[in-house]
DNA sequence: TTTAAATTTAGACATGTGTAAAAATGCGTT
DNA sequence: AACGCATTTTTACACATGTCTAAATTTAAA
């Protein structure tokens, strides 16, 4: 990303962050990730491409920026407050929501872009990270013969992996099922 | 991938494939998979840019043929002679052994692309495809509340999860270690 | 309000991607 | 050797990507 998301920023890069964000969204609900191009996400914004290229590095960027808004929405990174051993479950259940609101455009999104696209990938990567760091943290206390990371990788992964069968895969379940869904995969 | 790989080729068909994928191993072995360029293989493999849309729909298409030729170096495809309670093992042992004898190239390709970079999950995508496969077979009799093909997903992820941590995040362990990480990871 | 600094914009450029159709080449068969 | 066929190569085209520069505009501070 371009464009420092730390410092504060004006109105006017508000104003444009938000265009090109949800043209993005909208381009993202009508076709293939692959055939949306970043002319057609600045014709849609009205902002010129040199725009484009002070914000984000390439089209990828912009995604990522958008999984950012979409993670922001959700409160994931009030985890402090969790105690520990509800912690898998707290992070299962802000991820659950946060594609429970937009499960609108995960559906169009799994419809218009095959199974294991660098754009379902990329979302599934990108809430799989937040995860891990927050993952990592917890286990630290705990003792094992494999490496915590590792550890922190594999619950993460699960429950990624059961929120993309949900909602990428489309076979609707509520939050307490994906959570036992979970656990018994997790082997508890 | 265009080139129909069923019906026997000839001998300049196989030339061509062969010139390809090998200007595709060298080439990511030199730098990140970002950085290759279509026309560069072809420079390298001598044969101009429409030749290679003849053989392949794109840049990833090659790469995917690249671990279709690495794969077909193993013995995975004869599962069938296995006894079943010792599938996982046997998958893992193969994958294992495949990423082993390519450990120089894994390790150039971790090198020269960032850990989650297109390429590494796509070499991850792969054989985590082929072993998903195979154990949605082998699970036909479990039964269990969770379905089968999330559980057949689950085992290849995790397999996949410690063969990744092994080759691509380089921390090296025996065949038999990595064995004992995926058993504890899954709970056994 | 004025002004200097920072940001945004327009357009050009080099490079890359993917398709289509014509021309050339190789290869087995007669 | 000549024919017919499939494959390979050439050529041309339309469009996308990413970088750069200078001019226009906006912003923040005096």
């Amino acid at each position: 990303m371009k464009y420092d998301l730390t410092k504060k920023s004006t109105k006017g890069a508000q104003r444009t962050l938000r265009a090109f964000s949800d043209a993005m969204y909208k381009l993202l609900a009508e076709k293939s990730y692959d055939d949306i191009s970043i002319n057609e996400i600045c014709k849609i914004s009205n902002f010129p491409r040199a725009t484009f290229y002070n914000y984000f590095e390439d089209k990828k960027d912009l995604l990522n920026y958008c999984w950012l808004l979409f993670k922001e929405e959700s409160n994931i990174e009030q985890y402090h407050d969790v105690a520990d051993e509800n912690l898998q479950e707290y992070i299962l259940g802000q991820i659950f929501e946060a594609m429970d609101q937009h499960r609108e455009l995960l559906t169009q999104l799994a419809k218009h872009n095959a199974n294991n696209s660098s754009i379902v990938s990329s979302i599934y990567e990108y809430f799989k990270n937040e995860a891990i760091t927050i993952l990592k943290q917890d286990l630290k206390n705990q003792t094992s013969k494999v490496p915590l990371e590792l550890v922190a990788k594999h619950y993460s992964n699960t429950i990624l992996l059961v929120l993309k069968w949900i909602f990428i895969e489309n076979h609707p379940l509520s939050k307490r099922e994906a959570m036992e869904y979970v656990d018994e995969l997790l082997g508890k």
